[in-house]
DNA sequence: AACCCGGGGAA
DNA sequence: TTCCCAGGGTT
Protein backbone atom coordinates (compact mmCIF):
# COMPACT_ATOMS: atom_id res chain seq x y z
CA UNK A 1 0.00 0.00 0.00
CA UNK A 2 2.69 2.77 1.04
CA UNK A 3 4.80 1.72 -2.88
CA UNK A 4 1.60 1.97 -4.21
CA UNK A 5 1.30 5.89 -2.77
CA UNK A 6 4.96 6.52 -3.74
CA UNK A 7 4.11 5.38 -7.08
CA UNK A 8 1.40 7.60 -7.54
CA UNK A 9 3.39 10.86 -6.09
CA UNK A 10 5.90 9.56 -8.79
CA UNK A 11 3.66 9.48 -11.49
CA UNK A 12 2.29 12.71 -10.54
CA UNK A 13 5.40 14.58 -11.58
CA UNK A 14 5.62 12.45 -14.77
CA UNK A 15 1.70 13.87 -15.62
CA UNK A 16 2.70 17.16 -14.59
CA UNK A 17 5.86 17.28 -17.13
CA UNK A 18 3.36 16.07 -19.77
CA UNK A 19 0.48 18.94 -18.99
CA UNK A 20 3.40 21.36 -19.38
CA UNK A 21 4.71 19.75 -22.54
CA UNK A 22 1.28 20.51 -23.96
CA UNK A 23 1.25 24.12 -23.51
CA UNK A 24 5.25 25.15 -23.87
CA UNK A 25 6.14 22.52 -26.57
CA UNK A 26 9.07 24.21 -29.11
CA UNK A 27 7.81 24.63 -32.33
CA UNK A 28 10.86 22.51 -34.18
CA UNK A 29 10.47 20.90 -37.51
CA UNK A 30 10.51 17.41 -36.64
CA UNK A 31 7.92 17.93 -34.53
CA UNK A 32 5.44 17.86 -37.12
CA UNK A 33 6.21 14.09 -37.78
CA UNK A 34 6.60 11.04 -36.53
CA UNK A 35 8.75 9.28 -39.80
CA UNK A 36 11.60 7.36 -38.23
CA UNK A 37 13.54 8.44 -41.11
CA UNK A 38 13.68 12.64 -40.10
CA UNK A 39 13.32 11.46 -36.13
CA UNK A 40 16.24 9.96 -36.63
CA UNK A 41 18.29 12.26 -38.48
CA UNK A 42 17.31 14.72 -36.31
CA UNK A 43 18.30 12.49 -33.03
CA UNK A 44 21.90 12.46 -34.68
CA UNK A 45 22.27 15.48 -35.77
CA UNK A 46 21.40 17.29 -32.19
CA UNK A 47 23.89 14.78 -30.02
CA UNK A 48 26.29 17.34 -28.29
CA UNK A 49 24.81 19.95 -30.30
CA UNK A 50 21.89 22.71 -29.37
CA UNK A 51 19.17 23.61 -31.45
CA UNK A 52 19.87 26.62 -32.96
CA UNK A 53 23.14 25.31 -33.86
CA UNK A 54 22.18 22.91 -35.63
CA UNK A 55 19.04 23.88 -37.31
CA UNK A 56 20.18 24.90 -40.55
CA UNK A 57 21.91 21.80 -41.08
CA UNK A 58 19.23 19.67 -40.37
CA UNK A 59 17.17 21.59 -42.82
CA UNK A 60 18.97 20.97 -45.63
CA UNK A 61 20.01 17.54 -44.95
CA UNK A 62 16.11 16.40 -44.92
CA UNK A 63 16.10 18.44 -48.12
CA UNK A 64 18.65 17.29 -50.13
CA UNK A 65 18.58 13.68 -48.53
CA UNK A 66 14.12 13.43 -47.62
CA UNK A 67 14.13 9.26 -47.03
CA UNK A 68 16.32 6.77 -46.38
CA UNK A 69 16.82 5.40 -50.20
CA UNK A 70 18.21 9.09 -50.72
CA UNK A 71 20.67 8.88 -48.51
CA UNK A 72 21.73 5.41 -48.95
CA UNK A 73 22.37 6.11 -52.80
CA UNK A 74 24.73 8.95 -51.98
CA UNK A 75 28.14 9.40 -51.80
CA UNK A 76 29.68 9.20 -48.43
CA UNK A 77 31.83 12.54 -49.14
CA UNK A 78 28.28 14.45 -50.32
CA UNK A 79 26.88 13.26 -46.72
CA UNK A 80 30.06 15.12 -44.88
CA UNK A 81 29.49 17.90 -47.27
CA UNK A 82 26.59 18.57 -45.53
CA UNK A 83 27.47 18.38 -41.99
CA UNK A 84 30.39 20.74 -42.63
CA UNK A 85 31.18 22.76 -39.63
CA UNK A 86 28.68 20.56 -37.06
CA UNK A 87 31.77 18.53 -35.79
CA UNK A 88 31.32 14.72 -34.08
CA UNK A 89 32.39 13.78 -38.37
CA UNK A 90 31.97 9.94 -37.55
CA UNK A 91 28.15 10.40 -36.98
CA UNK A 92 27.52 11.86 -40.97
CA UNK A 93 29.68 8.50 -41.82
CA UNK A 94 27.58 6.23 -39.57
CA UNK A 95 24.34 8.01 -40.69
CA UNK A 96 25.23 7.29 -44.00
CA UNK A 97 26.24 3.07 -43.16
CA UNK A 98 23.49 3.04 -41.73
CA UNK A 99 20.97 4.45 -44.59
CA UNK A 100 22.82 1.61 -46.68
CA UNK A 101 22.18 -0.65 -43.39
CA UNK A 102 18.28 -0.45 -43.46
CA UNK A 103 18.30 -0.74 -47.22
CA UNK A 104 20.17 -3.67 -47.40
CA UNK A 105 19.30 -5.61 -43.92
CA UNK A 106 15.75 -4.31 -43.86
CA UNK A 107 14.44 -3.48 -47.38
CA UNK A 108 14.30 0.08 -46.95
CA UNK A 109 11.67 0.35 -44.11
CA UNK A 110 13.24 1.62 -40.88
CA UNK A 111 13.06 -0.67 -37.96
CA UNK A 112 10.28 -0.30 -35.44
CA UNK A 113 12.17 -2.33 -32.65
CA UNK A 114 14.37 -0.80 -30.11
CA UNK A 115 16.47 -3.96 -30.54
CA UNK A 116 16.92 -3.26 -34.39
CA UNK A 117 16.90 0.26 -33.94
CA UNK A 118 19.91 -0.36 -31.66
CA UNK A 119 21.88 -1.86 -34.52
CA UNK A 120 22.03 0.91 -36.78
CA UNK A 121 25.63 2.48 -36.60
CA UNK A 122 26.19 5.60 -35.08
CA UNK A 123 22.72 4.61 -32.99
CA UNK A 124 23.04 3.95 -28.97
CA UNK A 125 20.58 3.57 -26.35
CA UNK A 126 19.61 7.20 -26.01
CA UNK A 127 19.01 7.87 -29.89
CA UNK A 128 17.07 3.86 -30.17
CA UNK A 129 14.82 5.00 -27.17
CA UNK A 130 13.92 8.38 -28.67
CA UNK A 131 13.21 6.94 -31.82
CA UNK A 132 11.06 3.99 -30.47
CA UNK A 133 8.92 5.89 -28.07
CA UNK A 134 8.13 8.83 -30.97
CA UNK A 135 7.56 7.01 -34.18
CA UNK A 136 6.70 3.61 -32.51
CA UNK A 137 5.30 3.82 -29.51
CA UNK A 138 7.82 2.37 -27.63
CA UNK A 139 8.91 2.44 -23.49
CA UNK A 140 11.89 3.42 -22.85
CA UNK A 141 13.45 6.81 -21.32
CA UNK A 142 15.49 8.78 -23.76
CA UNK A 143 18.40 9.15 -21.11
CA UNK A 144 20.33 12.30 -21.99
CA UNK A 145 21.98 15.01 -20.44
CA UNK A 146 18.68 16.72 -19.64
CA UNK A 147 17.73 13.76 -17.80
CA UNK A 148 20.82 13.46 -15.78
CA UNK A 149 19.87 17.17 -15.05
CA UNK A 150 16.26 17.27 -14.23
CA UNK A 151 16.18 13.83 -12.09
CA UNK A 152 18.84 14.60 -10.21
CA UNK A 153 17.69 18.30 -9.11
CA UNK A 154 14.14 16.69 -8.27
CA UNK A 155 15.54 13.56 -6.25
CA UNK A 156 18.40 15.71 -5.11
CA UNK A 157 20.52 12.96 -6.18
CA UNK A 158 24.35 13.11 -5.82
CA UNK A 159 25.15 9.92 -8.12
CA UNK A 160 28.04 11.13 -10.20
CA UNK A 161 26.90 12.09 -14.24
CA UNK A 162 30.32 11.45 -15.33
CA UNK A 163 30.10 7.74 -13.58
CA UNK A 164 29.80 5.71 -16.71
CA UNK A 165 26.81 3.65 -14.54
CA UNK A 166 24.69 6.65 -14.68
CA UNK A 167 22.99 6.02 -17.67
CA UNK A 168 21.83 2.71 -16.35
CA UNK A 169 20.99 4.69 -12.14
CA UNK A 170 19.02 7.33 -14.42
CA UNK A 171 16.88 5.16 -16.28
CA UNK A 172 15.72 3.64 -13.19
CA UNK A 173 14.97 6.44 -11.75
CA UNK A 174 13.22 8.08 -15.33
CA UNK A 175 11.14 4.67 -14.85
CA UNK A 176 9.58 5.81 -11.06
CA UNK A 177 8.06 8.71 -13.12
CA UNK A 178 7.44 8.21 -16.26
CA UNK A 179 3.80 8.18 -17.92
CA UNK A 180 1.91 6.43 -20.33
CA UNK A 181 2.90 8.95 -23.05
CA UNK A 182 6.59 7.95 -23.26
CA UNK A 183 7.13 9.73 -26.86
CA UNK A 184 6.09 13.50 -25.28
CA UNK A 185 8.04 12.79 -21.92
CA UNK A 186 11.16 12.18 -23.50
CA UNK A 187 10.39 15.38 -25.73
CA UNK A 188 9.12 17.32 -22.51
CA UNK A 189 11.89 16.42 -20.59
CA UNK A 190 14.72 17.89 -23.02
CA UNK A 191 12.31 20.97 -23.58
CA UNK A 192 11.97 21.37 -19.79
CA UNK A 193 15.85 20.88 -19.62
CA UNK A 194 16.47 23.18 -22.26
CA UNK A 195 13.92 26.01 -21.26
CA UNK A 196 13.65 25.68 -17.52
CA UNK A 197 15.52 23.54 -15.55
CA UNK A 198 19.25 24.32 -17.17
CA UNK A 199 22.69 24.37 -16.30
CA UNK A 200 22.94 28.06 -14.96
CA UNK A 201 20.40 30.37 -13.61
CA UNK A 202 17.33 27.94 -13.89
CA UNK A 203 13.71 28.78 -14.01
CA UNK A 204 12.42 27.59 -10.90
CA UNK A 205 9.68 30.22 -10.11
CA UNK A 206 8.40 28.92 -13.32
CA UNK A 207 8.90 25.48 -13.29
CA UNK A 208 6.01 22.83 -13.66
CA UNK A 209 8.17 20.55 -10.99
CA UNK A 210 9.27 22.98 -8.57
CA UNK A 211 6.73 21.70 -5.94
CA UNK A 212 8.14 17.96 -6.58
CA UNK A 213 11.59 18.97 -6.81
CA UNK A 214 13.46 18.24 -3.50
CA UNK A 215 16.90 20.40 -4.30
CA UNK A 216 14.58 23.25 -5.05
CA UNK A 217 12.86 22.88 -1.52
CA UNK A 218 16.00 22.28 -0.24
CA UNK A 219 17.59 26.04 -1.65
CA UNK A 220 20.46 23.23 -3.17
CA UNK A 221 19.71 23.46 -6.63
CA UNK A 222 23.22 24.60 -8.00
CA UNK A 223 24.31 21.47 -6.20
CA UNK A 224 23.05 19.14 -8.99
CA UNK A 225 23.68 17.14 -10.95
CA UNK A 226 27.09 16.22 -9.21
CA UNK A 227 29.95 15.70 -11.97
CA UNK A 228 33.53 14.79 -10.91
CA UNK A 229 34.85 14.20 -14.05
CA UNK A 230 37.51 17.32 -15.03
CA UNK A 231 37.63 18.24 -18.81
CA UNK A 232 41.34 18.51 -19.74
CA UNK A 233 42.41 20.04 -22.94
CA UNK A 234 45.94 19.19 -24.90
CA UNK A 235 48.31 20.89 -27.29
CA UNK A 236 47.84 19.45 -30.94
CA UNK A 237 50.79 21.17 -33.66
CA UNK A 238 49.85 20.66 -37.06
CA UNK A 239 52.01 22.05 -40.45
CA UNK A 240 50.66 22.70 -43.57
CA UNK A 241 51.15 23.47 -46.87
CA UNK A 242 49.07 25.42 -48.77
CA UNK A 243 50.63 24.57 -52.30
CA UNK A 244 48.17 26.59 -55.41
CA UNK A 245 48.87 28.49 -58.53
CA UNK A 246 46.72 30.72 -60.73
CA UNK A 247 43.91 29.99 -57.74
CA UNK A 248 44.05 25.91 -57.59
CA UNK A 249 45.61 24.40 -55.05
CA UNK A 250 46.25 20.68 -53.41
CA UNK A 251 44.21 19.00 -50.89
CA UNK A 252 43.90 15.49 -49.79
CA UNK A 253 41.37 13.48 -47.72
CA UNK A 254 42.15 12.50 -44.02
CA UNK A 255 41.87 8.99 -42.67
CA UNK A 256 39.22 8.46 -40.14
CA UNK A 257 41.09 7.58 -37.53
CA UNK A 258 41.45 10.67 -35.70
CA UNK A 259 40.03 14.16 -35.65
CA UNK A 260 38.07 15.85 -38.61
CA UNK A 261 37.24 12.15 -39.69
CA UNK A 262 37.44 11.92 -43.63
CA UNK A 263 37.29 15.87 -44.17
CA UNK A 264 40.27 17.74 -46.72
CA UNK A 265 42.85 19.77 -45.86
CA UNK A 266 46.34 21.05 -47.08
CA UNK A 267 49.44 18.80 -47.73
CA UNK A 268 51.31 18.10 -44.67
CA UNK A 269 54.88 18.16 -45.93
CA UNK A 270 56.28 19.02 -49.20
CA UNK A 271 59.23 18.02 -51.36
CA UNK A 272 62.94 20.00 -51.71
CA UNK A 273 61.72 21.00 -55.27
CA UNK A 274 58.71 23.34 -53.68
CA UNK A 275 60.35 25.13 -50.88
CA UNK A 276 61.81 28.00 -52.98
CA UNK A 277 58.01 28.74 -53.31
CA UNK A 278 57.36 29.66 -50.07
CA UNK A 279 56.13 32.95 -49.51
CA UNK A 280 54.98 33.46 -46.09
CA UNK A 281 53.47 31.42 -42.77
CA UNK A 282 51.21 32.06 -40.47
CA UNK A 283 49.85 30.40 -37.27
CA UNK A 284 46.04 29.41 -36.73
CA UNK A 285 44.69 28.73 -33.00
CA UNK A 286 42.03 27.27 -32.71
CA UNK A 287 39.95 25.80 -29.86
CA UNK A 288 38.20 22.17 -29.79
CA UNK A 289 36.77 20.38 -26.97
CA UNK A 290 39.76 18.92 -25.94
CA UNK A 291 42.65 20.33 -27.68
CA UNK A 292 43.89 23.37 -28.22
CA UNK A 293 45.23 22.88 -32.07
CA UNK A 294 47.71 25.69 -33.60
CA UNK A 295 48.22 25.23 -37.04
CA UNK A 296 51.40 26.66 -39.12
CA UNK A 297 50.19 26.71 -42.56
CA UNK A 298 52.96 27.84 -45.16
CA UNK A 299 51.80 29.81 -48.23
CA UNK A 300 53.31 28.01 -51.67
CA UNK A 301 52.77 30.27 -54.79
CA UNK A 302 54.49 28.12 -57.28
CA UNK A 303 55.61 30.57 -59.78
CA UNK A 304 56.80 27.76 -62.18
CA UNK A 305 54.29 26.04 -64.50
CA UNK A 306 57.17 23.12 -65.36
CA UNK A 307 57.85 22.48 -61.43
CA UNK A 308 53.83 22.80 -60.74
CA UNK A 309 53.35 20.38 -63.58
CA UNK A 310 55.82 18.18 -62.69
CA UNK A 311 54.92 17.88 -59.12
CA UNK A 312 50.96 17.34 -59.65
CA UNK A 313 52.04 14.58 -62.25
CA UNK A 314 54.21 13.36 -59.67
CA UNK A 315 52.14 13.02 -56.52
CA UNK A 316 48.31 12.02 -56.31
CA UNK A 317 47.23 14.65 -54.79
CA UNK A 318 43.79 16.34 -55.65
CA UNK A 319 43.66 19.40 -57.50
CA UNK A 320 40.58 22.03 -56.60
CA UNK A 321 39.90 25.21 -57.04
CA UNK A 322 37.57 27.67 -55.12
CA UNK A 323 34.49 26.40 -57.15
CA UNK A 324 35.48 22.61 -55.97
CA UNK A 325 36.56 23.79 -52.59
CA UNK A 326 33.18 24.93 -51.44
CA UNK A 327 31.83 20.92 -52.59
CA UNK A 328 34.22 19.77 -50.16
CA UNK A 329 33.86 19.90 -46.20
CA UNK A 330 37.42 21.07 -44.83
CA UNK A 331 37.95 21.65 -40.94
CA UNK A 332 36.26 24.77 -39.69
CA UNK A 333 40.10 26.78 -39.44
CA UNK A 334 41.45 25.83 -42.64
CA UNK A 335 37.67 26.62 -43.83
CA UNK A 336 38.12 30.29 -42.67
CA UNK A 337 42.20 30.41 -44.00
CA UNK A 338 41.33 29.45 -47.82
CA UNK A 339 37.70 32.10 -47.96
CA UNK A 340 40.30 34.81 -46.34
CA UNK A 341 43.57 33.73 -48.59
CA UNK A 342 42.33 33.21 -52.25
CA UNK A 343 40.12 36.67 -52.40
CA UNK A 344 43.46 38.38 -53.55
C1' DA B 1 35.57 1.58 -17.46
C1' DA B 2 38.25 5.11 -19.58
C1' DC B 3 39.12 7.74 -23.33
C1' DC B 4 38.32 10.00 -27.82
C1' DC B 5 35.66 12.81 -31.02
C1' DG B 6 33.85 19.49 -32.86
C1' DG B 7 31.91 23.48 -32.70
C1' DG B 8 29.37 27.13 -30.70
C1' DG B 9 26.85 29.78 -27.26
C1' DA B 10 26.00 31.25 -22.50
C1' DA B 11 27.62 33.20 -18.23
C1' DT C 1 37.87 31.17 -19.33
C1' DT C 2 34.66 27.36 -18.20
C1' DC C 3 30.82 24.59 -18.99
C1' DC C 4 27.93 21.76 -21.71
C1' DC C 5 24.82 20.69 -25.36
C1' DA C 6 18.49 15.51 -28.20
C1' DG C 7 25.86 10.68 -27.34
C1' DG C 8 28.35 6.92 -29.60
C1' DG C 9 32.47 4.25 -30.75
C1' DT C 10 36.77 2.21 -29.58
C1' DT C 11 40.01 -0.01 -26.70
Amino acid sequence: MEKNNRDAAFLQVGNKLLDWYKKNARDLPFRQTKDPYKIWICEIVFQQTRINQGLNHYNNFIKRFPDVQTLAAAEEDEVLLYWKGLGYYSRAINIHKAARQIMNEYQGTFPSEYDEILKLKGVGKYTAAAVSSICFGGRMPAVDGNFYRVLSRVFADDFDISNSRAFVYFSELANLVMPENVGDFNQAMMDLGSEICKPKNPLCGVCPLNKDCLAFSLNKISEFPVKTKKVKTENLDLTYYFVHRNGQFLIQQRKDDFIWKKLFEFLPAISAELEPFIKSSKTISHKLTHKNVNIEIYDVEVDSETVWNDFTAQNEYLITDLEGFHHKSFPKPLENYVQNSLKD
